[in-house]
DNA sequence: CACAGCGTTCAAAGCGCTTTGGGGATTGCC
DNA sequence: GGCAATCCCCAAAGCGCTTTGAACGCTGTG
């Protein structure tokens, strides 16, 4: 059933009936409810197609889903996507995944901006240095950012305050006396690596400790590469006593170095890492049970689905600019340094 | 630019230009040239949004997204999408994700087939008794599932050899002398539970094994609900000397219930874990390495997409029933059985 | 030379919705 | 009673594409 079908059997316009459905008040209240109870009886619902070709709006937000890169590192996009779409489905917006490889990611966001088939975008992760940004920005396409831009102005965005998140952690294990810290960081690109990068040098600073004492590495966040970068560490002579990781995957490539070498976490080790609430890897289910900073993933995805439908029914650009606080959880991964030996 | 710019352009009617950019055989080949040439030129796209009105065709492929299922239990979501992705980007299929709650799941599948916004769905996971597959088999809407159909007939499918991967490493395990068996299993609704749990059993019986000696336990897949499980059990006097898992995810709170108990595996205690490929959580980054049966959920993603795509290209339900085999992959955490005590 | 046949192209009619620019009723006011 | 103002409602024009049915120009045949 359409909506000319609709319109005749109830004896109304198109018009009317479109006006009554869609809440203008051109329309009688009384008529209203008639058109409301009928479209309800008749099981009418309009044309997605046909409402976006009139309005060009597409009623959709869209996400790139760069597959390469989310595989390697993101369990954590289900959880982001649950929190997207639990916002999405109560506005009645659809999620469309773009995919696309990291060689043709600019021309899929060019695309969506010019298709008509989104009328805003998320971008996730930001760069350092970010063409996806600049081309959205030249574009004047509407688009919010999940993470830090790297020139926040005029950007809607939220983040979690990962600056703080390793300035805290770094400075807890300082406190336990811990002096050789290394830090298992993310791909350098990334702003939130850096911000973390920031975090634990920070600290170090705070602590009036060199710099050189904190061994920092890059590399993307996956359980084998924390395992390649950790074991030849810990077998090293002046073995760092406790390792920052950037997340839970990485943390578990630590615990099986730290296994293999017979290392026990936390008397020989200590841990603490980033979690970002994969609920189907909590950090207390690790033996031991993880230190962690802790924020939620999904929670930012609802709310950046939020920031998103805002933007789209016309907040402004920059409106939004959240930095969610992070709170370290000690559990059984840290402990106080070891003696010197 | 629209079609009827670039037709006005060439000196061209809109039908011949359309005709031209589409492949129809109505159009000499020298004036499509011209117009093709043309429309790279000034960067023409149709709109989809036109299209879809056009043709009924939305050139979409959708994907329901159950928030609280799959953030329980899919890390391998992702994975899955990723594969999902990668074929229908080479189509230029867009993927939709429909939100919806357990609750008003079905409900999303019937806007779905009557919107008009994907031409074909594929639906997950399915279950003993799916009312979703009722619903779009009355509905005559093209889908296609990923998993074993309660009811195969006339239903394109791509599954895995579950029923065969469990005898195979449950016989494994036989062999090596396990008589007190766990299977940490998924929830009893799903098909691949069922089939599963007949693997195993069928194992058992064809050992000559009494069926009793096979602990089942039916939960969703996480490592909170292995570890409540295995925990008991394992300070059991008769406890298992070897435990099947439903996912990786299992396995992981069975190796903390052991660690905690001072347990080693795979002396005092086997595990087998059925590993679809997380790449972020590969079997072989444990301490020690998991013993699996392995199998790609990335390469299913891509397969049953295409499998999609060929039904909205036409191909007829029931077309494709391919149920690909399982490899078991013997790791570090499986071993002879320990000595009666 | 007329006509059929073929290969190309076109004008126009949708697809189902929104929205502009009016226009009947009905009401309030003088 | 006449006029404008106020409500409601409507006809029709798009949105940008596909597709039907017709027409055009050209060739080959009788």
């Amino acid at each position: 059933m359409n909506l000319k079908e609709l319109a005749a059997e109830l004896h109304l316009s198109q018009t009317t009936v479109s006006r009554a459905l869609n809440g203008y008040p051109e329309v009688s209240e009384k008529t209203r409810q008639i058109v409301l109870a009928a479209a309800q009886r008749f099981g009418y619902r309009p044309s997605p197609a046909a409402r976006r070709l009139a309005t060009g709006r597409a009623h959709a937000l869209g996400v790139v889903f760069n597959a390469e890169r989310n595989a390697l590192m993101d369990p954590l996009f289900v959880e982001y996507l649950a929190g997207v779409a639990e916002t999405s489905a109560k506005q009645g917006f659809d999620i469309l995944i773009s995919p696309s490889t990291p060689h043709d990611e600019i021309a899929t966001y060019s695309r969506l901006a010019s298709d008509g088939t989104v009328d805003v975008v998320i971008l996730s992760a930001p760069l350092c240095v970010d063409p996806r940004i600049a081309l959205l920005s030249e574009l004047k396409f509407p688009f919010v950012v999940h993470g830090r831009p790297p020139i926040p102005a005029g950007i809607s965005y939220l983040d979690i305050d990962n600056f703080g998140a390793f300035q805290q952690a770094t400075s807890f294990l300082i406190q336990l006396g811990h002096r050789r810290v290394m830090l298992i960081n993310g791909e350098e690109q990334f702003t939130f690596v850096e911000d973390r990068s920031r975090g634990a040098a920070t600290a170090f600073a705070a602590a009036g400790l060199p710099a050189t004492l904190l061994d920092e590495h890059f590399m993307p966040m996956t359980a084998e590469n924390a395992y390649r970068i950790a074991r030849p560490a810990l077998e090293a002579d002046a073995r760092p006593t406790a390792i920052l990781c950037g997340s839970i995957l990485v943390a578990l490539g630590v615990l099986r170095a730290a296994a293999e070498l017979g290392l026990d976490v936390p008397r020989d080790l200590s841990i603490v890492a980033h979690d970002d609430e994969m609920p189907a890897f909590p950090a207390d289910q690790f033996h031991p049970q993880l230190t962690t900073t802790r924020s939620s993933i999904r929670a930012a995805g609802t709310r950046i689905a939020e920031v998103a439908l805002a933007r789209v029914a016309g907040q402004k650009p920059g409106a939004v600019a959240e930095v969610w606080p992070v709170q370290l959880i000690v559990r059984g991964s840290t402990a106080a340094a070891p003696e010197r030996s």
